[in-house]
DNA sequence: CCAATTACGCTACTTGAGTTGCGGAATTCG
DNA sequence: CGAATTCCGCAACTCAAGTAGCGTAATTGG
């Protein structure tokens, strides 16, 4: 059908994987476009017309280093919703907050690939979102509840904190923050228990 | 007292209005070193001899370019911290997202800098910090608040939206959640009115 | 088999960040 | 004045991102 060459198809996925070890080892220092091409045995050029940037790369490692860690739906949101939190709490800790501060840089210098960024986001928001509707139309969270609003408050917080304070994200910090965003955000259950 | 040539006292003062002139023109892109230091007057090597990189360059010309919006306190703590988040939110959305993404990414890549800018974060808090106090101490919000965690339930939304999730954020929206943040974490007032 | 087409590798280039070395200018102390 | 000291400008350099041109390899259609 397509009537040239066809792509190396195993390219992108030898790029990407050495693309992870290279910022596993020297975070984001040390990560050179031609390191990248050098070890994975790819031109330079191969690898630019693939990825129009390094930021773009950078990117696609780190989408794929994302372990996506599932949002379970247990019937209590309230516990689901803090547990989740804390994974997302523990994932921040986790990751060097140089890569995550990286990656918010490269969405913003780049459209495309905010939009890319925004829309990994998303998928993992909307997924949450269905859960506090469900929480809500059990009466555990109070009727009306905006589930962006409820989300940003209990997230939010923690990206402020690596990404602006730098001040540390401790369990307790998240549950006595959770528990708040879900008194303020989210009210009262109407039908307790 | 001190031996040599002294330093050019002109310098600084010419090198961050350029820098601060560069940025508003073309943002984070356009900014380049030798451009500041061409226009300016001045050697790329006599600029980085003051700041060591030009992440620090940009920094500085940021820190000056902050309009210290000054945090009033009428007595009414609550409608002070309203007030003060909504003029936190214009001014996320007046300057550019990539100047804040740009600014957050240098913080982690330079220990240095991250403290530097940590410390101007640290000022603005410490005020608020001080208003959530009296405010506590006048009972208008709930006695045990924590100003730090009320502060980052206030502000935390903000920079997630601005920097990770990229929606908009309106004066509404602003108001809801410092709304839900005072009902949530500064409780109710004891002593109301 | 042959032509068109597309991917790949290689070399060389441009641009901007940051460094190095040196000579000259300004200032203080004796 | 002269020596020590510190700042400044200049030119040349290294290094990494990203680009351009060209030759070649692989594949499809005729």
């Amino acid at each position: 059908m397509t009537r040239g060459r066809p792509r190396d198809a195993t390219v992108a996925d030898r790029v990407v994987a050495v693309a992870g070890a290279l910022l596993r080892e020297g975070g984001y220092a040390g990560f050179t476009v031609d390191e990248v091409a050098s070890r994975a045995g790819v031109a330079k050029t191969t690898l630019y017309r693939r990825w129009p940037t390094r930021d773009h790369l950078v990117a696609a490692a780190v989408a794929t280093m994302l372990a996506e860690t599932p949002l379970r739906d247990t019937g209590d949101a309230r516990a689901d919703l803090v547990r989740a939190t804390l994974d997302i709490a523990a994932g921040l800790r986790a990751q060097t907050r140089a890569l995550i501060a990286e990656l918010v840089a490269y969405g913003a210098r780049h459209d495309d690939l905010g939009s890319f960024l925004r829309e990994l986001w998303t998928q993992r928001r909307q997924a949450a979102s269905e859960l506090i509707e469900r929480g809500t139309a059990r009466g555990q969270l109070r009727s009306g509840t905006d589930p962006a609003m409820l989300i940003d408050a209990l997230v939010g917080p923690l990206y402020y904190r690596v990404l602006v304070t730098g001040d540390p994200i401790t369990d307790d910090y998240v549950r006595a923050m959770a528990d708040a965003a879900l008194s303020g955000v989210a009210g009262q259950a109407e039908v307790p228990e």
